[in-house]
DNA sequence: ATGCGGACCTGTTAGC
DNA sequence: TGCTAACAGGTCCGCA
Protein backbone atom coordinates (compact mmCIF):
# COMPACT_ATOMS: atom_id res chain seq x y z
CA UNK A 1 0.00 0.00 0.00
CA UNK A 2 3.28 2.18 0.95
CA UNK A 3 2.83 4.89 -1.93
CA UNK A 4 -0.60 4.27 -3.42
CA UNK A 5 -3.16 6.46 -3.85
CA UNK A 6 -6.67 5.70 -1.96
CA UNK A 7 -9.57 6.58 -4.25
CA UNK A 8 -12.03 5.85 -1.79
CA UNK A 9 -13.28 3.95 1.13
CA UNK A 10 -16.27 2.47 1.10
CA UNK A 11 -18.19 0.88 4.37
CA UNK A 12 -20.69 -1.63 4.11
CA UNK A 13 -21.41 -1.81 7.63
CA UNK A 14 -20.03 0.47 10.40
CA UNK A 15 -20.94 -1.61 13.56
CA UNK A 16 -17.30 -2.24 14.17
CA UNK A 17 -16.10 -3.02 18.29
CA UNK A 18 -16.51 0.88 18.01
CA UNK A 19 -19.12 2.54 14.97
CA UNK A 20 -17.19 3.59 12.07
CA UNK A 21 -16.23 7.56 12.41
CA UNK A 22 -19.44 9.28 9.79
CA UNK A 23 -17.01 11.47 8.09
CA UNK A 24 -14.11 9.03 7.67
CA UNK A 25 -14.64 8.37 3.87
CA UNK A 26 -14.69 12.42 3.63
CA UNK A 27 -11.14 12.21 5.60
CA UNK A 28 -9.80 9.56 3.73
CA UNK A 29 -10.78 9.54 -0.12
CA UNK A 30 -7.79 10.60 -2.19
CA UNK A 31 -5.37 10.72 -0.10
CA UNK A 32 -1.84 9.27 -0.70
CA UNK A 33 -0.91 6.64 1.59
CA UNK A 34 2.45 7.38 3.15
CA UNK A 35 3.84 4.52 5.12
CA UNK A 36 1.70 1.34 6.64
CA UNK A 37 2.83 0.76 10.17
CA UNK A 38 2.12 -0.93 13.28
CA UNK A 39 1.55 -0.91 17.05
CA UNK A 40 0.63 -3.11 19.54
CA UNK A 41 -2.15 -4.96 17.10
CA UNK A 42 -2.76 -1.54 15.75
CA UNK A 43 -2.27 -0.80 11.74
CA UNK A 44 -1.78 2.11 11.24
CA UNK A 45 -2.16 3.77 7.47
CA UNK A 46 -0.07 7.44 7.61
CA UNK A 47 -2.52 9.34 4.99
CA UNK A 48 -0.74 12.65 5.58
CA UNK A 49 -3.58 14.35 7.26
CA UNK A 50 -4.13 11.86 9.33
CA UNK A 51 -3.83 8.00 9.97
CA UNK A 52 -6.75 5.06 9.39
CA UNK A 53 -6.30 2.95 12.63
CA UNK A 54 -7.19 -0.81 11.80
CA UNK A 55 -7.46 -3.63 14.24
CA UNK A 56 -8.52 -6.88 13.51
CA UNK A 57 -10.33 -8.11 16.80
CA UNK A 58 -10.46 -12.13 16.90
CA UNK A 59 -12.21 -12.87 13.61
CA UNK A 60 -10.66 -9.74 11.00
CA UNK A 61 -9.02 -10.47 7.88
CA UNK A 62 -7.87 -8.15 5.18
CA UNK A 63 -7.16 -9.28 1.87
CA UNK A 64 -6.38 -7.39 -1.35
CA UNK A 65 -8.61 -8.48 -4.10
CA UNK A 66 -9.34 -7.34 -7.52
CA UNK A 67 -11.68 -4.06 -7.74
CA UNK A 68 -14.25 -6.15 -9.49
CA UNK A 69 -14.82 -8.75 -6.67
CA UNK A 70 -18.19 -8.62 -5.29
CA UNK A 71 -18.51 -8.51 -1.70
CA UNK A 72 -19.53 -10.77 0.68
CA UNK A 73 -21.64 -11.33 3.87
CA UNK A 74 -19.16 -10.30 6.43
CA UNK A 75 -17.19 -7.72 4.00
CA UNK A 76 -17.51 -4.39 6.17
CA UNK A 77 -15.28 -2.11 4.33
CA UNK A 78 -13.12 -1.58 1.27
CA UNK A 79 -9.75 0.81 1.03
CA UNK A 80 -10.13 1.45 -3.11
CA UNK A 81 -6.78 1.67 -4.04
CA UNK A 82 -5.72 3.33 -7.34
CA UNK A 83 -3.92 0.37 -8.64
CA UNK A 84 -7.18 -1.40 -9.40
CA UNK A 85 -6.88 -3.16 -6.46
CA UNK A 86 -8.74 -2.95 -3.29
CA UNK A 87 -7.86 -3.78 0.61
CA UNK A 88 -11.10 -5.45 1.89
CA UNK A 89 -11.53 -5.94 5.53
CA UNK A 90 -13.85 -9.21 6.51
CA UNK A 91 -14.77 -9.93 10.17
CA UNK A 92 -17.81 -12.14 11.29
CA UNK A 93 -17.78 -10.92 14.59
CA UNK A 94 -17.45 -7.38 14.19
CA UNK A 95 -15.05 -7.10 17.09
CA UNK A 96 -12.46 -5.16 14.83
CA UNK A 97 -12.03 -1.76 13.83
CA UNK A 98 -11.41 1.46 11.62
CA UNK A 99 -11.46 4.50 13.31
CA UNK A 100 -9.60 7.98 11.68
CA UNK A 101 -6.94 10.20 14.14
CA UNK A 102 -5.19 13.43 13.04
CA UNK A 103 -3.24 13.23 16.04
CA UNK A 104 -0.13 10.81 16.15
CA UNK A 105 -1.38 7.58 16.85
CA UNK A 106 1.46 7.59 19.94
CA UNK A 107 -0.68 10.07 21.71
CA UNK A 108 -3.88 8.14 20.58
CA UNK A 109 -6.13 6.87 23.68
CA UNK A 110 -6.40 3.56 22.57
CA UNK A 111 -1.90 3.50 22.01
CA UNK A 112 -1.07 6.45 24.64
CA UNK A 113 -0.30 3.88 27.69
CA UNK A 114 0.86 0.48 25.05
CA UNK A 115 3.92 -1.22 26.83
CA UNK A 116 6.84 -1.07 24.54
CA UNK A 117 6.93 -2.80 21.26
CA UNK A 118 8.01 -6.94 22.61
CA UNK A 119 10.78 -7.21 20.49
CA UNK A 120 12.34 -4.26 20.97
CA UNK A 121 15.10 -3.62 23.76
CA UNK A 122 12.98 -1.25 25.94
CA UNK A 123 11.13 -4.17 26.61
CA UNK A 124 12.98 -6.23 29.13
CA UNK A 125 13.62 -7.53 32.73
CA UNK A 126 13.70 -4.13 34.07
CA UNK A 127 10.32 -2.49 32.21
CA UNK A 128 8.28 -6.17 33.37
CA UNK A 129 9.29 -6.23 36.98
CA UNK A 130 8.65 -2.79 37.52
CA UNK A 131 5.02 -2.78 35.69
CA UNK A 132 4.19 -5.88 38.05
CA UNK A 133 5.86 -4.79 41.40
CA UNK A 134 2.95 -4.78 44.14
CA UNK A 135 0.43 -6.64 42.00
CA UNK A 136 -1.51 -9.92 43.26
CA UNK A 137 -2.70 -10.54 39.63
CA UNK A 138 -1.59 -13.56 38.06
CA UNK A 139 1.35 -13.65 35.34
CA UNK A 140 -0.77 -14.74 32.81
CA UNK A 141 -3.27 -12.20 33.10
CA UNK A 142 -0.33 -9.82 33.58
CA UNK A 143 1.05 -11.10 29.98
CA UNK A 144 -2.88 -9.97 28.48
CA UNK A 145 -2.53 -6.82 29.74
CA UNK A 146 -1.15 -4.78 26.85
CA UNK A 147 0.13 -1.25 29.26
CA UNK A 148 2.26 -4.71 30.83
CA UNK A 149 3.00 -6.49 27.89
CA UNK A 150 2.29 -5.56 24.17
CA UNK A 151 1.17 -8.06 20.92
CA UNK A 152 0.90 -10.81 23.12
CA UNK A 153 -2.64 -12.79 23.04
CA UNK A 154 -3.85 -15.92 24.71
CA UNK A 155 -1.43 -18.34 22.34
CA UNK A 156 1.42 -16.45 22.52
CA UNK A 157 0.79 -15.81 26.41
CA UNK A 158 0.82 -19.55 27.26
CA UNK A 159 3.29 -20.93 25.07
CA UNK A 160 5.46 -18.09 26.54
CA UNK A 161 4.91 -18.71 29.93
CA UNK A 162 5.53 -22.51 29.28
CA UNK A 163 8.98 -21.58 27.54
CA UNK A 164 9.99 -19.75 31.31
CA UNK A 165 8.44 -22.81 32.74
CA UNK A 166 5.94 -20.36 35.15
CA UNK A 167 3.03 -21.31 36.44
CA UNK A 168 0.16 -18.94 35.04
CA UNK A 169 -1.80 -18.73 38.26
CA UNK A 170 1.85 -17.51 39.63
CA UNK A 171 1.04 -13.56 41.44
CA UNK A 172 3.20 -11.35 39.31
CA UNK A 173 4.60 -9.34 41.92
CA UNK A 174 6.46 -12.27 43.68
CA UNK A 175 8.09 -13.04 40.63
CA UNK A 176 12.15 -11.71 40.74
CA UNK A 177 13.91 -9.93 38.40
CA UNK A 178 15.99 -13.18 37.43
CA UNK A 179 12.34 -14.67 36.68
CA UNK A 180 11.48 -11.81 34.73
CA UNK A 181 14.48 -11.67 32.52
CA UNK A 182 13.67 -15.50 31.80
CA UNK A 183 9.88 -14.63 30.88
CA UNK A 184 10.85 -11.63 29.09
CA UNK A 185 13.44 -13.57 26.55
CA UNK A 186 11.04 -16.42 26.26
CA UNK A 187 7.84 -13.90 24.80
CA UNK A 188 10.29 -12.88 22.67
CA UNK A 189 11.73 -16.10 21.62
CA UNK A 190 7.96 -17.73 21.23
CA UNK A 191 7.00 -14.40 19.18
CA UNK A 192 9.96 -14.47 16.78
CA UNK A 193 9.34 -18.54 16.23
CA UNK A 194 5.77 -17.93 15.33
CA UNK A 195 7.00 -14.97 13.21
CA UNK A 196 8.84 -17.73 11.25
CA UNK A 197 6.99 -20.43 10.81
CA UNK A 198 3.98 -17.94 9.54
CA UNK A 199 2.03 -16.93 12.48
CA UNK A 200 -0.74 -19.44 13.70
CA UNK A 201 -3.69 -20.66 11.91
CA UNK A 202 -6.83 -21.80 13.45
CA UNK A 203 -9.44 -20.62 10.94
CA UNK A 204 -9.00 -17.24 10.49
CA UNK A 205 -5.21 -16.39 9.72
CA UNK A 206 -3.69 -16.59 6.46
CA UNK A 207 -0.87 -14.59 5.18
CA UNK A 208 -0.39 -12.03 3.18
CA UNK A 209 0.28 -14.21 0.32
CA UNK A 210 -2.81 -16.24 1.37
CA UNK A 211 -0.16 -19.32 3.21
CA UNK A 212 -1.78 -20.17 6.22
CA UNK A 213 0.93 -20.06 9.17
CA UNK A 214 2.35 -23.08 11.02
CA UNK A 215 3.18 -22.42 13.99
CA UNK A 216 0.26 -23.92 15.89
CA UNK A 217 2.01 -27.34 15.03
CA UNK A 218 4.65 -26.53 17.38
CA UNK A 219 2.10 -25.49 20.99
CA UNK A 220 3.66 -27.02 23.76
CA UNK A 221 0.86 -26.55 25.69
CA UNK A 222 -1.82 -24.04 23.78
CA UNK A 223 -4.93 -26.26 23.40
CA UNK A 224 -3.32 -29.56 24.20
CA UNK A 225 -5.19 -30.45 26.96
CA UNK A 226 -4.74 -34.07 28.62
CA UNK A 227 -1.82 -34.72 25.71
CA UNK A 228 1.59 -35.63 27.71
CA UNK A 229 3.98 -32.63 27.72
CA UNK A 230 6.05 -33.00 25.26
CA UNK A 231 9.10 -32.34 27.44
CA UNK A 232 8.09 -34.69 30.61
CA UNK A 233 5.18 -36.51 29.69
CA UNK A 234 3.04 -34.79 31.82
CA UNK A 235 -0.48 -34.21 30.65
CA UNK A 236 -1.17 -30.94 30.09
CA UNK A 237 -3.75 -29.21 32.39
CA UNK A 238 -6.39 -26.83 31.40
CA UNK A 239 -7.81 -23.71 33.69
CA UNK A 240 -9.55 -20.49 33.15
CA UNK A 241 -8.36 -17.78 33.89
CA UNK A 242 -9.48 -14.08 33.67
CA UNK A 243 -12.16 -16.46 31.30
CA UNK A 244 -9.91 -17.19 28.76
CA UNK A 245 -8.45 -21.15 28.52
CA UNK A 246 -5.03 -21.28 29.85
CA UNK A 247 -3.16 -24.76 29.27
CA UNK A 248 0.42 -25.40 31.24
CA UNK A 249 2.31 -28.37 32.52
CA UNK A 250 2.27 -29.18 36.16
CA UNK A 251 5.43 -30.42 36.03
CA UNK A 252 7.39 -28.32 33.81
CA UNK A 253 6.00 -24.52 35.31
CA UNK A 254 6.40 -23.92 39.00
C1' DA B 1 -5.36 2.02 42.44
C1' DT B 2 -6.33 -2.61 41.46
C1' DG B 3 -8.79 -6.40 39.78
C1' DC B 4 -12.61 -8.75 38.29
C1' DG B 5 -16.57 -9.74 35.39
C1' DG B 6 -19.34 -8.25 31.62
C1' DA B 7 -19.88 -6.56 27.21
C1' DC B 8 -19.46 -6.50 22.25
C1' DC B 9 -20.68 -10.36 17.94
C1' DT B 10 -21.22 -14.68 14.90
C1' DG B 11 -19.62 -19.19 13.56
C1' DT B 12 -18.11 -23.73 14.78
C1' DT B 13 -18.00 -27.62 17.50
C1' DA B 14 -18.92 -30.67 21.39
C1' DG B 15 -22.33 -32.93 23.79
C1' DC B 16 -26.85 -34.57 24.56
C1' DT C 1 -29.53 -36.33 12.68
C1' DG C 2 -30.79 -32.29 15.04
C1' DC C 3 -30.81 -29.12 18.74
C1' DT C 4 -28.40 -26.43 22.38
C1' DA C 5 -24.68 -24.71 24.88
C1' DA C 6 -20.09 -23.57 25.22
C1' DC C 7 -16.34 -21.60 23.32
C1' DA C 8 -13.18 -18.90 20.08
C1' DG C 9 -7.23 -15.52 18.26
C1' DG C 10 -9.19 -9.00 21.75
C1' DT C 11 -9.69 -5.32 24.79
C1' DC C 12 -12.46 -1.62 26.86
C1' DC C 13 -15.52 -0.26 30.62
C1' DG C 14 -17.82 -0.06 35.00
C1' DC C 15 -18.19 -1.53 39.47
C1' DA C 16 -16.54 -3.47 43.89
Amino acid sequence: MDGQRIDKVVVRDRRLRWPVPKNLEGQVNGALIRHVDRRGKYLLIDCGAGWLILHLGMSGRLRVVPKTTPPSKHDHFDIILSSGMLVRFTDPRRFGALLWTTQHPSLHPLMRHLAPEPLEAAFDADWLHKRIRGRSMAIKLALMNNEIVTGVGNIYANEALFRARINPRTKAGRLSMERCGTLVAAIKETLQCAIEAGGSSLRDFFGTDGQPGYFQQQYMVYAREGKPCRICGTPVRSIRLGQRSTFYCTGCQH
